[in-house]
DNA sequence: CTCCATCGTTTACCGGTGTAATCGATAGGC
DNA sequence: GCCTATCGATTACACCGGTAAACGATGGAG
C-alpha cells in the first residue's frame, strides 16, 4: 500500500479529524498546498481505489476515513528511509545529524531523555 | 540536484570507488539489482546530465566520478523525511522507533554512547 | 584499408504522479 | 414536477522514473 506524497497530505487530513466530507478535506488542505478543488477529488479517489481510505454515504456525499495507520505508514516510511541510506540501522542516522551539527541542545536534551527512558 | 533510488544505487558505486568506467559500474550494480547494462547505460547518462557525476576521457571510454557528493545526498534525503513526516525535528522519529520496539539493546547503547558523546 | 566489436547516445515505452477539467447523476429549491 | 447546484466519477495530459533496445561513431584486429 504504498502512496504518494501529495496523497499523504490528503491522508494527514484524515490523521487529524475523521470522517470527513470531501468539502472538509478540501477546506484543509486546498489553501496550504496551492491546490483546487478538483485536485484533492482526484487524491481522494485514489486513495479509495488503493484502499487506503474508506467511505461511508452520508446523504448527497460520502464521509471518508482512513484505513492505512499513520502509524503504519510512518513506520514504513521511516524504515524504508533507514535501509536505503543507513543499512536498516538508526544510530548512524543520529550520528549523521549529530557530525553535521544539525541538532540543537534540545534535540540533544530530548534525545538523552527519551534514551535513558528506555533500557531497562 | 534532486537523483532518484535507481540512480542513487549508481552513485553508490562511485561513492566507494572512484574514478570507474561504465563497465565497472556495470559489474558492480547489474548483478545486485537485476539490471541489464542497458540500464545502466542509462542510469549514467541521467547523471551526467543532471551534473552529479562527471565523466573524464580514457582512451576509448570515459570514467565516471561522482561530484554530488555523498553526504550532501545523505544529508538532503534525511532531512527531507524528518521534514516530511516528523516536522524536522529528530527526537519524535528516534521516539517512534523507541515505541516500535524496534530498537536492539545494541541500537540502545549505540544512541547511549553517541548522546554522552557530543554535549560538551 | 576494411570490418567488427564496443562505447556512448538517442529513442522507446509504460506506469505512477501532480494537476486539473469535464461529465453524469441527483437532491433540494421553487 | 422541473431546473440547477453540487457530488462523485471519468478523462486528460505532461513529466518523471524504471527498464531497455536501437543506433551511430570509432579504435583495434587482421
Amino acid at each position: 500500500m504504498k502512496i504518494s506524497t501529495a496523497e499523504s497530505v490528503v491522508m494527514g487530513a484524515l490523521w487529524t479529524r475523521e470522517p470527513l466530507s470531501a468539502e472538509d478535506i478540501t477546506a484543509q488542505v486546498a489553501e496550504g498546498q496551492g491546490w483546487s478543488e478538483a485536485t484533492v477529488k482526484t487524491l481522494i479517489n485514489r486513495l479509495l481505489n488503493k484502499g487506503a481510505i474508506g467511505a461511508e454515504r452520508d446523504g448527497r456525499r460520502y464521509l471518508y476515513r482512513p484505513l492505512l495507520a499513520r502509524d503504519a505508514w510512518l513506520e514504513a516510511e521511516s524504515q524504508g528511509l533507514l535501509d536505503r541510506l543507513f543499512d536498516g540501522r538508526l544510530a548512524p542516522l543520529v550520528s549523521h545529524f549529530s557530525e553535521k551539527g544539525a541538532l540543537t541542545a534540545e534535540d540533544i536534551a530530548e534525545l538523552k531523555k527519551l534514551i535513558e527512558g528506555f533500557e531497562p
